[in-house]
RNA sequence: GCCGGCGUGGCUCAGUGGUAGAGCAGCGCAUUCGUAAUGCGCGGGUCGCCGGUUCAAAUCCGGCCGCCGGCUCCA
């Protein structure tokens, strides 16, 4: 007999060699319909292993995220079955559980389209029917190689081989299908209830684009097929939020044919961009920023000397000028240096903090594009950072804080990355480290959580990602802050000492926002276009129920005007139902509806785009209440 | 750039070899109305672009451009 001791502490007794399957029924036959897989010591294994000691185990469901990746995972074998069954000599790479789902890579002559993917997932719901059972057998190296090989299987071949020289090597069976794979999975296909295959994308074998390109299906799963509906219609929802959608539908920007990537703001759009600067200017300042603009055109021998030419040449563009080459600037930062040895510096005047709205221009892969989150040219909210060895943790430190700050302002959650060296860089290891190790030290000195993204740093230094989240989940970076020892040399930076001796400064790239671009998209789809009101486009809209009012709305309208409000008057001659109806969907903060009632009183009707009819009052009350929501920035 | 899908009035979409359609928006007229669509009328499209097949192409074929979802890349 051995001992089993359960989440909630209880023991309980077993024959030894009993599964964990048969054990769960046991404790609760509910619990066993749900239950997916078990946490055995701290490990995940299959219900249908069998324990011979005394252990801990805890019984994971759907509701778990270990439960849920199981679940998918075991959805993409059941994917991959059918493919075969239905496609024979499709070859099988990888088939992982994702956020929200999973996805296959096939190597396969035939082009799997749409009405293919209904097929498989036909096939899917026929193996889902046949109730197999997943089965664990754990294999030698030599005879996984052989298995697969035989079967012509050379992308899981190439897997093995790449397997370290102790790993246990897994195959997981289900009827007739048999793929390698560490597991755990499901004990039966018929857990997976309701499936949904979503789309089909290219992807490049181990993810590098000189191999070849296969085939992804991509899908989703659920245990019941209301949890899979709920899904489908949050997808749904969240479309509606696309900032490309809202973008248009505000009249907020556009892009054309004429500019792939290049972003045309029109008014509405320019107020957000003005209060978001204007906001920006002002936090800056406080912190000691100073401003600067540099050109857009700066001569090839600049990006040579920053070594942009070296490493960064694929994203730029060029032109001439007489017979001299010159580049469109990519990045702020050449600039920047130029400024900075305009003149000389004392120790005294560091740290400078010198910022910059500048407009870069960058040629990405015309298959990238994506409405403002990703463009061809953008405002960057950039600043570098000039500073003593000694001041470089307490800058890391308040630009941290600052992006914290800012953030905090529009209600985001974020989530930090630390980035460290590319394949592309310039630089020694030991700078490298050095310069990582640093920001690695503020984050921990804030108690950030953070993940290391290995290899993804500017080709200059290790950087600190923050990204955002837009409206279907997909993260984007927008603030970052770089460490940078390599430019300070190149540029021959320096600052005179205490001693009289010239030294070299440190120096921080760093942005905020990000982009302006990509921010505004992302503002939009966190706000589903219903901006806080000290960014509202139209803050007030005035609507007059008939002609009789017209004149006591436009002195209303005037009075919001010159009172630094964004009102508008709808003199149309339609019915009140009609403006509103358009007031809310321009999302528009606030509503004035001036009826006979209203002129007579001398007072205003107040209607807000979410909590409705807020009743009649005195339009200086009226004022003073929302002039005070804009300067509080409330959300 | 690569893989797959898509491209018809400002917007959403119907039309799959035989003279381009609807709703919304726009414009005109009437209506003067109390918290999410008043009625009637009128205009508007070389069907993304170029070429081919055909007596005839929005529709079939090829190339290009753009967009969407991924991959790779990045603010």
């Amino acid at each position: 007999m051995i001992n089993i001791t359960l989440k909630d502490g209880s023991v309980r007794r077993y024959e030894s060699g009993k599964t964990l399957l048969e054990m769960v029924f046991d404790i609760s036959p509910r619990l066993a319909k749900e239950a997916l897989v078990a946490r055995v010591n701290g490990k995940l294994v299959d219900l249908n292993s069998k324990i011979d000691s005394d252990a801990q185990v805890e019984f994971l469901t759907f509701d778990s995220e270990e439960g849920q990746e199981v679940f998918r995972h075991s959805t993409s074998h059941v994917l991959a079955q059918a493919v075969q069954r239905l496609f024979p000599g499709t070859k099988l790479a990888i088939g992982p559980a994702i956020a929200n789902g999973f996805y296959y890579d096939f190597d396969s002559p035939q082009k799997f389209t749409p009405e293919q993917l209904e097929r498989i997932e036909a096939e899917m719901n026929k193996i889902i029917k046949e109730d197999l059972p997943f089965s664990r057998v754990e294999i030698s190296r030599e005879e996984a190689l052989q298995r697969f090989g035989e079967k012509g299987e050379n992308y899981k071949v190439e897997l093995i081989e790449g397997l370290p020289e102790d790993a246990v090597i897994s195959c997981y069976q289900q009827g007739d299908f048999e793929d390698l794979c560490a597991g755990p999975h499901v004990p039966s296909t018929a857990r997976l209830k309701a499936v949904k295959l979503t789309s089909v994308a290219g992807a490049y074998w181990r993810g590098d684009e000189r191999n070849k390109m296969l085939q992804r299906i991509y899908g989703t799963s659920f245990p019941k097929k209301s949890l899979l509906d709920e899904h489908l219609q949050r997808l749904e929802e969240a479309k509606k939020r696309d900032h490309r959608k809202l973008g248009a539908e505000l009249d907020l920007f556009s892009i054309h044919e004429e500019g792939p990537g290049f972003p045309f703001f029109h008014p509405k759009g320019m107020v957000l961009r003005n209060e978001l600067e204007n906001f920006w200017r002002e936090e800056h300042k406080r912190r000691g920023y100073v401003e600067i603009r540099t050109p857009i055109i700066l001569s090839r021998a600049l990006w040579e000397q920053s070594g942009h030419w070296e490493n960064y040449r694929e994203n730029m563009y060029f032109t001439k000028i007489d017979e001299g080459d010159y580049s469109i600037k990519p990045m702020n930062c050449p600039g920047g240096m130029l400024i900075y040895k305009s003149r000389m510096h004392s120790y005294r005047d560091l740290p400078i903090r010198m910022a910059e709205l500048g407009l870069v221009h960058r040629h990405e892969l015309s298959g990238v594009l994506h409405g403002l989150m990703r463009v061809r040219c953008f405002t960057q909210d950039d600043a570098h950072i000039f500073m003593l060895p000694s001041q470089v943790k307490d800058e890391i430190l308040g630009v941290i804080d600052l992006v914290d700050e800012f953030y905090r302002v529009f209600g985001f959650d974020y989530h930090v990355e630390l980035s460290t060296k590319p394949e592309k860089s310039i630089g020694s290891d030991e700078i490298w480290e050095l310069a990582t190790e640093s920001l690695r030290e503020a984050l921990e000195a804030r108690g950030l959580p953070y993940k290391i993204n290995e290899g993804d740093g500017a080709f200059y230094g290790p950087k600190i990602d923050f990204h955002l989240e837009d409206s279907i989940g997909r993260t984007w970076q927008c603030g970052t802050i770089q460490l940078d020892f390599q430019m300070p040399e190149r540029f021959d930076l320096t600052y005179v000492g205490e001693d009289g001796q010239k030294h070299r400064p440190v120096m921080i790239h760093r942005v905020v926002f990000g982009s302006i671009e990509r921010f505004i998209g992302i503002l939009t789809e966190h706000f589903a276009g219903a901006f806080p009101a000290w960014l509202a486009p139209v803050q007030v809209k005035v609507m007059p129920i008939t002609d009789r009012q017209q004149e006591y709305a436009q002195a209303v309208t005037a009075k919001l005007t010159k009172n630094g409000i964004r009102a508008e008057l709808d003199a149309r001659n339609e019915k009140v139902n009609y403006k509103i109806r358009e007031a809310q969907a321009q999302k528009i903060p606030y509503m004035l509806v001036i009826g006979e009632r209203e002129v007579s009183a001398g007072k205003v009707a107040i209607r807000h785009r979410k909590k409705g009819d807020l009743g009649v009052t005195a339009l200086d009350n009226f004022i003073d209440n929302l002039a005070l929501e804009i300067k509080n920035k409330e959300l």
